[in-house]
RNA sequence: GUGGGUGUGGCCUAGUUGGCUAAGGCGCCAGAUUGUGGCUCUGGAGAUCGUGGGUUCGAGUCCCAUCAUCCACCCCA
């Protein structure tokens, strides 16, 4: 049997190869207004980053990590021997913890400095059971401010992300903003006790992952898709109530921004994200329908301790990230159509194979000067040329045979007019050019 | 990792309670008087019915396994 793409994978052909590099320039042209440049990050990392970084109690680190190392390092931990580790290499299951890294090692936020606001976009890597919105290897588009925690920040980069969504054709309506916050480490810890303490008071009523988590992260308890510890959940203490001053002036602030703005939100208080590094503002942009369970195409947040984590100087930071493929499904649902990658502007025809030279010559001429142009290789008739140069939807077509030839012409035939006019080859290039400037 | 559905030419499907040379549409290729397209008509190529076993006189149709895929759980974008 023909070999295939490892399972959750796929491949971008042609058509939707094109829409995802115009999806990263639009993405790099709303987001550069904002003052975010571009950051390219290996797809591997030490292993102990996300460990570190996003936490190895969370699902993505402890179960959904693709783990890499050499084939000499394999052969040594299949033997039960132990490697350095350095050696120790995971795919990127997420994007965040690569740009921490590669600021705090470049030092691109001295002390002091103006926040650096950097965008990735790349493929991400998860070892999930693929479905409807959820693939093995996935693109992410996301961007990341370290060295400001002021709430203008969280504001502008929700902004921007509801900017970019509609920019790329997502309707407003069909889109819905969650934010809440999730509290500082000063007054994270007090509320994960009392929400530890209700779950135990209504054991006999919730679920036993449920329970699980209460001892481990009882947040985590507000995601059960379970309908009685949903209930039972909604009546838990709610973070917005437990918050700090600081926490809850700066949460404040952050919606007076985007009241300002005019952007729509709804106050989320159950958002609780799956990775440890998130404290203080958390928001999610979901889609109502069309992309099946997963319907989640952004989310992020902001993670005031991660850079120490990883081992830099205490560095707040902002981010969130996008997953491209959620999008498409998005825009489908809207019933946006993908552009189609090959064209062809000019296609030349021969009558016979005598004059097969002189139309490459026609080809390569009008290719030097900027067309696409295109000819038959397959020794097709004339009408089959005629055929795939509209197959290729091509606008012109010169028309190259003996006749034309003796005069050193072709027939350039308007394809859309059904016109046809006699051009000088040497004519041709600029003619098409008339046409297309 | 757990559960369920699906798997017929490049694509989408038909295939009755297992039985004559696996059918249709799209697409592809070639024609429909003299050097020409998009419509229409005609003809043609192309499938050992995901793979490997088994039951049977006989299996695309039943059973088992395996692979792939889809959907859901978990979790995330």
């Amino acid at each position: 049997m023909a070999i295939q793409a490892p399972e959750g994978t796929r491949d971008l052909l042609p058509d939707e190869a094109l829409f995802w590099t115009r999806f990263k320039d639009t993405a790099a042209e709303v987001f550069g207004r904002y003052g975010y440049v571009l950051v390219e990050t290996p797809v591997i990392e030490q292993t102990e980053l996300f460990v570190r970084g996003i936490g190895e109690a969370t699902d993505v680190v402890s179960k959904e990590m693709f783990t890499a190392v050499s084939g000499e390092n394999l052969k040594r931990l299949l033997d039960g021997g132990a490697i350095k580790a350095k050696s120790r290499l995971s795919l990127r299951p997420e994007g965040t913890a690569g740009v921490v890294r590669a600021v705090v090692q470049h030092d691109l936020v001295p002390q002091g400095a103006a926040p650096a606001k950097l965008m990735y976009a790349g493929p991400m890597f998860r070892a999930e059971r693929p479905q409807k919105g959820r693939q093995r290897q996935f693109n992410q588009v996301g961007v990341e401010c370290l060295g400001a925690e002021a709430p203008s920040i969280d504001a502008e980069a929700i902004i921007m992300l509801m900017r970019f969504f509609e920019k790329v054709g997502i309707p407003a309506s069909s889109m819905e903003l969650l934010v809440n916050s999730m509290g500082c480490e000063k007054c994270r810890p007090a509320y994960r006790d009392l929400v530890r303490a209700y779950m135990d008071e209504h054991a006999d009523e919730l679920c036993e992952t449920c329970m699980t988590r209460a001892a481990v992260n009882p947040l985590r308890a507000f995601d059960c898709k379970n309908e009685q510890c949903a209930a039972v959940m909604a009546g838990a203490p709610k973070i917005t109530d437990h918050l700090c001053d600081d926490c809850r002036e700066h949460y404040a602030a952050v919606r007076e921004l985007l009241d300002g703005a005019g952007v729509p939100y709804v106050e989320e208080p159950k958002l609780v994200r799956g990775l440890d590094y998130y404290t203080r503002t958390v928001f999610e942009v979901q889609v109502v329908d069309g992309l099946g369970s997963q319907n989640a195409i952004g989310g992020g947040g902001r993670y005031d301790k991660l850079a120490e984590e990883v081992g830099g100087r205490p560095t707040p930071g902002l981010g969130f990230a996008l997953g491209y493929e959620r999008c498409l499904m998005a825009l489908e649902a809207a019933g946006v159509e993908l552009p189609r990658a090959q064209r062809c502007d000019l296609f030349v025809a021969c009558v016979d194979d005598s004059v097969r030279a002189s139309a490459f010559g026609l080809v390569q001429a009008c290719r030097d000067a900027g067309i696409v142009c295109e000819m038959d290789h397959q020794g097709r008739s004339l009408k089959s040329q005629f055929k795939l140069a509209d197959k290729l939807g091509a606008a012109r077509v010169a028309v190259l045979g003996p006749d034309e030839l003796a005069e050193g012409a072709c027939t350039l035939r308007d394809m859309a007019a059904h016109e046809e006019a006699r051009v000088k080859l040497a004519d041709v290039p600029e003619e098409m050019h008339r046409v297309f400037l």
